[in-house]
Order: structure tokens, then sequence, then C-alpha cells
DNA sequence: TCTTTAGTACGAAAATATTCGTACCTTTAA
DNA sequence: TTAAAGGTACGAATATTTTCGTACTAAAGA
């Protein structure tokens, strides 16, 4: 009987990439990082309340040993990732890689340099 | 003074995916495909009122010209998906399509056959 | 003409996501 | 031992998105 797993928010997302990049973090460090990389400014308080709940969501999971609590992400980051770009593909590109691929392709601004990664990627796999 | 470009809601985006698929359609022929592909049920006054909020958001144009109003969409569809991926890779892969690629080639539910279909696309343009 | 059918308009409720103020706790240093 | 600094808890306001009820309008058939 497993619930349907959901997307985290706009706002979640965020804080998942901060953490991901950064390993566990206080909610000071993500409110700074926050802060620093965009226009915007967030109020400590809403980033620790974003936090808690996810938290309560099971997203993410506190540690309290130390008086400033640490929080990590639950899920592997990879599962989460793969989940965001499946639901991404079958929302904008029918569930196709390669349609998003050929997107890529058809895109001028896509360069060739970037293009030829991919494939290099590719080829070294088999 | 451009007002910064803004990503479309969930439910717009599911809408703009019927639309694109299906052409310029009317309301009553969205809701319907909104229900028939789901587990939900979505009345029809919802799909009209998010059809006519993204028609003064300037996302969708009406033709009045017959009774069944026909809503088109009104950028062009590359236009678009092209800036839904590049907002996705900048929130989930750092804005880098190799990490997305480096990404898929990790996971194992990908197929070697999807990535050879890739890879062809991308040979068949130099 | 009257009634049914199939639409549109639109305010407002409901659900969800985001933001913040304020109370309170702990440590540390004067 | 007290004040300042730096943290957490959490209710509640706000903003946004989604949903729907109800009133209204036009066409078409009886």
């Amino acid at each position: 009987m497993e619930s349907k797993k959901v997307e985290p928010t706009k706002s979640e997302i965020e804080i998942l990439s901060i953490l991901w990049k950064h390993g566990a973090s206080s909610v000071r460090f993500v409110n700074d990082k926050l802060n620093e990389e965009e226009e915007r400014v967030v109020k400590y308080t809403t980033t620790l309340k974003l936090m808690q709940i996810m938290k309560e969501k099971g997203i993410l999971y506190r540690d309290e040993s130390n008086i400033k609590h640490l929080y990590h992400v639950v899920e592997d980051q990879e599962k989460t990732k793969t989940f965001l770009l499946e639901t991404f593909l079958s929302k904008i590109f029918d569930g196709s890689v390669e349609n998003l691929v050929m997107q890529l392709v058809g895109n001028k601004k896509t360069s060739k340099e970037e293009l030829l990664k991919i494939k290099n990627i590719i080829d070294k796999m088999n």
C-alpha cells in the first residue's frame, strides 16, 4: 500500500539542490545560500519552516546531536533526480529521451561541442 | 522593459500538452482529454476557467469566430519547450545537458537501445 | 414559441504553498 | 547571574493555484 510519489514543490527543490551540492547543512547555511544566489530575499524563519515541513513529509532527516541541527536528504540523490527527470519527460516530451535530444539538436543555441560531449559520454559506456 | 518570463503552472502545462498534441481546441475537447487520460475527474468549468486565465496571461489566444471558441497556443511550441527544458536543467542538473545524460547512462533503467538512438540522432546531424 | 442542450462569464470557495512574527531555549562571555 | 547572540518551534497571515456553483446566452428542435 505505497502512497503515490509526489513531486517536491519549487521551494523544496531549491533546498534539495543546495543540500545535494553541499551535503547535510544547517538551516542558516541553506538560508544564506538561497539569499546569495538570487535576487530575492528569504527570511531565516521561512527557510526553517520549509525545512521542517520537508522533515515532516519525510524528505529530510534531522540530526539533532549538535546544537545546530543538521538536515540530511533522506532519499538517494540519483533516485530523486531520475524521478524528476521521468516526470518532466512524460509531461513535456511524451516520455521520450529521444524527443528531448531531438529538441536539443534542433535548437540553435545548443552548441556542437555540447552535443559532441554527449556523444562521447555515450560512446564511452559501451 | 520585458517582464521576466514565468513558468506555466502544472495544470497549465497539462493543457498546453493537449493543445500541442491536437492543435487548437475547444474547452470541451480539452476537458474530455484531461478526464480520459487520468484517474482524476475535472469539471468542465474548471478547465474553462484555467483556459480563460491562460488567455488573460497571454499564453492562449481565442478564436471566437465559431460558437465553440477555439483556443490556440500563442507561443511557438519549440520555444516554450526549450524554455522549460532550460529551467529544468538549471534547477536539477546545474544547467548542463551532459549531467543529464550522465544520469541517464548511470541509470540502469535506461536501455542501451535508447542510448544508441540518442547517439544516432547526434551522429546524423554532423 | 417554449424547452432543452451546449456553451461562456465570473465570483468565490478550497486547497496548497510560501512567508513571517513572536515566543522561547541554550550557550557564552562579561 | 545576566545579557547578548544565535538558534528552534509553530501559529497564522498571505499568496497562489485549482476547483466549482450559479447566472447568463445562443441555437435548435418540438
